[in-house]
DNA sequence: CCAAAAGTGTTAGGAGTACACCCATGA
DNA sequence: TCATGGGTGTACTCCTAACACTTTTGG
């Protein structure tokens, strides 16, 4: 079973999932039975990795079997390999004997992943469900998988404040508005309009379409895309520092 | 040999050194033969990570085997795994014959460190060698390690902008003329000497010392030192975005 | 006293912030 | 016609950028 792939080294990833209203994060349930009692764990989605494939390709292997999903946003974050951190809990170490894990270390490279959730295309599996990043706190998950989860999503909270990338979150064509909650609700702040629609306009790299919203019962916002290209020209290199 | 490794791991170390003029890089002579000619290759600082350390021991045993320092600086980057990397050129799979290096593709997890050099803790190894940042574009490296190379350089280059760990490329005690070319010749730019003073001594964590540089044939400038604590309390989220 | 780098204030322009009302649509 | 969120302008404040001379030290 193991011939085909390298047995200490795995992806996890962390698929966070915009809905207008919450963030989310795809997690798998993993019931562990240890001593007799059954415990309701979760765990983020992973695997280990084949030896014919490279890691990207691992990554997005594992989110297309999840999800379905291919072709969307996707970051590499530093990896976790602490010595113990598949057996810090005895009942984790139970599930992996009898999944017959091979005994041996994993050292794990999480990747997030951005999605919109208001579009349709998620089958998912059985077992996965989407969690509101604020609930996460609260559930019990197995090995570091907690502490991944945190890490990515302040990894998330970063790049948000430096590099355009908000709009992952949101369908390929969004309103302003929409948009302005998505920094609202990942930073728990209120922005003001003017202000923001302001700022975001004189970027010239979210450029206005020639569409409105449409089934909508109040005034429908006009729709806008961000363009790479215009983005990508733009960035010459304007210096500052904010340490 | 391999018994007690893991064959598929390893870690790369990029040290970037600064020594109030340019900024430079470690890098190891490692001399390949192919069919008969000699090539003088470099390569990073690197090693197989072994079974019973973590990675980031791994990180700093590598360093310090190498450099003889501890307690530096030192940041995780984001893995390097394609399934060729090892083997793009004919004469690095040459190179992994002639070691007898396993037949095994190795995914490496590449570590930044920042380091002072006009510190005199250098005991370096002979084939190690310290290179101008510059001069690195020139030279001609092993797998995909000038790859691995250029994006440390702009990772420090991101972490600078965004971070405090300018100082960590200076002495503990440095005076504000130094800080300032840190960031002018990592940038390759200019700054206002007024400007950045009130820049900087406006963030309250860089803290001025009641002592003064020696040995120099001009007015002697006042130390300063970075505070973690002052800089941890005053990190109190003013929110930002600059995408 | 000369050379070299340290240290210091002010002003003008641009960016960010605060703030309130009319508009377009569906029901 | 009502409810809902879309869309707009101005004044004030604060931060940034530009700019030149005096001070301290060693030789």
């Amino acid at each position: 079973m193991y011939k085909q792939l390298i047995p200490n080294l795995s992806v996890d990833s962390i698929v966070f999932g915009f809905d207008s209203v919450q963030l989310k994060v795809l997690l798998i349930k993993q019931d562990i039975i240890h001593k007799g009692i059954t415990y309701h764990d979760y765990k983020l989605p992973g695997d280990i990795i084949r030896k014919d494939e490279d890691i990207d390709t691992a990554s997005k292997r594992i989110l297309k079997e999840l999800t379905g999903l291919q072709n969307i946003f996707m970051k590499q974050l530093s990896a976790f390999g602490s010595l113990d951190r598949l057996t810090r809990r005895p009942r984790d170490l139970s599930w992996l004997i009898s999944i017959n894990h091979p005994d041996e270390r994993v050292i794990t490279i999480p990747y997030f992943s951005l999605i919109n959730l208001t579009q349709d295309h998620l089958a998912l599996t059985s077992k996965a469900c989407w969690t509101n990043v604020d609930n996460v706190s609260a559930l019990s998950m197995i090995f570091d998988h907690k502490e991944i989860f945190e890490f990515a999503l302040e990894s998330l909270r970063n790049e948000l404040r430096t590099k355009p990338i908000a709009f992952e979150l949101l369908p390929p064509k969004f309103s302003l508005s929409q948009l302005q909650k998505v920094y609202e609700i990942l930073f728990e702040i209120n922005l003001d309009k003017r202000n923001f629609r302001k700022k975001i306009l004189s970027l010239n790299y979210i450029v206005p379409l020639k569409e409105k919203e449409t089934g909508v019962k109040h005034r429908p916002a006009l729709l806008y895309m961000f363009s790479q290209d215009i983005y990508q020209k733009l960035k010459t290199q304007n210096f500052d520092f904010t340490i």
